[in-house]
RNA sequence: GGGCCCGUGGCUUAGCAUGGAUAGAGCGACGGCCUUCUAAGCCGUAGAUCGCGGGUUCAAAUCCCGCCGGGUCCGCCA
């Protein structure tokens, strides 16, 4: 896999050569305190009740240095190998020779992400964006990785919701002034209120439903339009994220196309279905039992969503979706049900939510705080920030956005999927130490070239025996990228490549600090402007895989 | 009630899969640094019973058991 594609994997895979019989990768570590470490001396300490320093110190013996590993010493029982001056020397004419490659895998196959898929009856609100934003940064790291990426916005078109949001529509109507996907909430908070005080509506929304899984024609296209127009709402804001699908797939798609009844069928064929006016399975490691078909012969949303995962798993290789937490006990179920019938299986990506202070979101209540109004929150604060500087106005606008997206994405993507959020404005809005930050690390790089360039002194040249600590631990840093979209695509936790990044940004910082680079001697500052662009690409790649724009000037 | 997730300095968080070297960052606080390549920056100081209690181990934030707190699911909703 590894051919001159990922410079620190290629290290490690030279570290466990070099181990012979004892590289096994388990027990290799990242440290603080070498390039790379092995633990394997406490694992056979274990079994030969032997002191691991001594073991540690046997092993070394029998070490091997190659290429890229430049030293070896056992230190406290752990065996400590430390990079060549070949391999930082590689590393960097690498990383300037690749440019916008660099940081690539040569992983094979098609994958299919599905994420964000919110109900289209409002707009985008905080909570969903965590969704799209994991979505879209999993679509950009896997791409990097090499594999043929698709993605697709699933859209719940037929449930009670969006009879609801029809009639919400229907009955009071459209407020023009506001973007259309808020408009369409507010018919929808009102006609939930409505409906709280005339149950008798209750009957309009089943006959609604009935009527658009049976396809009648006026009633389709009046859910078409609701939907549509939402999705412009949603489109628009996704835009503004960076956040872009290939695909919009309308689960109604499903009833009329043939795999709902070819789903249905296949269940009822194996005598999987109960049927007692309404159509229901039972598994067994669940004590709850699945309803495909109410009684009155309509399809519920697993139905659908199984019809949409086998037409999916004929199309695409692997299936990942990303979904909120609350649908751990659906997604269970869902997948039971796949394998049952011999059908490809989603991965699935969940994520807790985002709640506020004062409790968890509800479109349907209208509490919650929608993306579009973080955004442009974002984007003010950004313009106070550079108001007084010297750019022309349409600079600042667009630093603003950039700036201001930026912050956003980072603050959802660097906390781990698993770790429940609350939001908080004041935080939201605060750009230090943020994706700013390495922003501004990327700017500063640019800077220095810009520099050199006009001073005429473009050269660049690394030698790996000059490098100070800081420099060889920024290089380091800076093999480490395609192992950390590695990381990405084996884990799902696009959080660890954001904290990759923020670290070159600071180590980068601390290199700035302390070598002055145009004004060093020449071997030197050819030297460390090779460090600068290098760290500009890896920089610029890496803001790319999160979805942020690398500004050069801010 | 049962299932799943979370609980690490005042706040946010990494590390937990595969147990090992002084628990790593950032914000906030305090004190410094702009005649030097962008101060959206840098340096330093203070601040942690890793939710609690047991257990396994030479070694536990990490594994096991029990508990506490928070979230979430358990619809002929999506």
């Amino acid at each position: 896999m590894c051919k001159q594609v990922a410079m620190f994997l290629k290290f490690k895979q030279q570290v466990v050569e070099s181990l012979k019989d004892y590289g096994d990768e388990r027990f290799l570590r990242d440290s603080e305190h070498a390039d790379m470490s092995s633990t394997i001396a406490f694992k056979i300490s274990k079994e030969e009740k032997r002191k691991p320093q001594e073991i540690a110190e046997e092993i070394l013996e029998k070490v091997e240095l190659k290429e890229y590993v430049g030293s070896v010493e056992a230190l406290n029982g752990y065996i400590n190998f430390f990079a060549s001056y070949e391999f930082l020397e590689d590393t960097i004419n690498f990383i300037l020779d690749s440019d916008e490659n660099y940081g690539s895998l040569d992983l094979k196959g098609d994958v299919l992400i599905e994420h964000t898929s919110a109900n289209p009856d409002g707009p985008l609100h905080i909570g969903h964006i965590r969704n799209s934003i994991i979505g879209d940064t999993l679509t950009r790291i896997f791409k990097k990785a090499g594999f043929d990426v698709k993605t697709q916005y699933y859209v719940n078109d037929m449930g009670r919701q969006m009879a609801l949001t029809v009639l919400g529509v229907e009955r009071f109507g459209i407020d023009s002034n506001l973007k259309i996907d808020h408009a369409i909430a507010n018919a929808y908070i009102q006609i939930n209120r409505f409906l709280e005080e005339n149950p008798e509506l209750e009957e309009k929304v089943e006959d609604l439903m009935i009527k658009y899984e049976r396809g009648e024609e006026e009633v389709c296209n009046k859910f078409r339009e609701v939907v549509e127009r939402a999705l412009d709402g949603i489109k628009e804001t996704l835009m503004n994220l960076n956040v872009k699908h290939d695909e919009y797939i309308w689960e109604s798609e499903f009833i009329r196309n043939g795999y709902v009844d070819k789903v249905l069928r296949e269940l009822d064929n194996n005598n999987l279905i109960r049927k007692n006016g309404a159509w229901i399975l039972e598994l067994n490691e669940f004590e709850k039992e699945v309803v495909l078909k109410r009684e009155n012969g309509t399809t519920v949303y697993i139905t659908r969503d199984l019809a949409y995962h086998m037409w999916k798993g004929e199309k695409f290789g692997r299936l990942i979706n990303v979904l909120g937490s609350d649908h751990k006990l659906y997604g269970r179920q869902l997948s039971k049900i796949l394998e049952i019938l011999g059908l490809k299986q989603p991965e699935i990506v969940f994520f807790e939510f985002v709640s506020l202070p004062e409790g968890s979101m509800s479109t349907r209540k209208g509490k919650f705080i929608s993306a579009d109004e973080l955004i442009f929150k974002l984007y003010d604060e950004a313009y106070n920030i550079i108001k007084d500087r010297e750019f022309d106005e349409d600079e600042k606008r667009r630093i603003a956005k950039a700036v201001g997206t930026a912050a956003l994405r980072y603050d959802f993507i660097r906390i781990a999927p698993e770790k429940p959020m609350t939001f908080d404005w004041k935080k939201a809005l605060d750009f230090e130490n943020t994706a700013s930050y390495i922003q501004y690390s990327h700017a500063r790089a640019c800077s220095i070239l810009r520099n050199a360039v006009k001073h005429g002194m473009p050269e660049l040249e690394f030698v790996g025996e000059i490098c100070s600590d800081v420099e060889r631990k920024l290089v380091m840093l800076l093999s480490k990228f395609s192992y950390y979209v590695l990381r990405v695509v084996n884990e799902l936790r696009p959080n660890v490549f954001a904290e990759y990044v923020m670290n070159v940004a600071t180590t980068f910082n601390e290199f700035y600090r302390t070598h002055p680079v145009l004004k060093a001697e020449s071997d030197y500052r050819m030297h460390r402007l090779a460090i600068v662009d290098a760290t500009r690409i890896v920089l610029r790649n890496g803001l790319e895989l999160l979805g942020i724009e690398a500004l050069e000037k801010m």
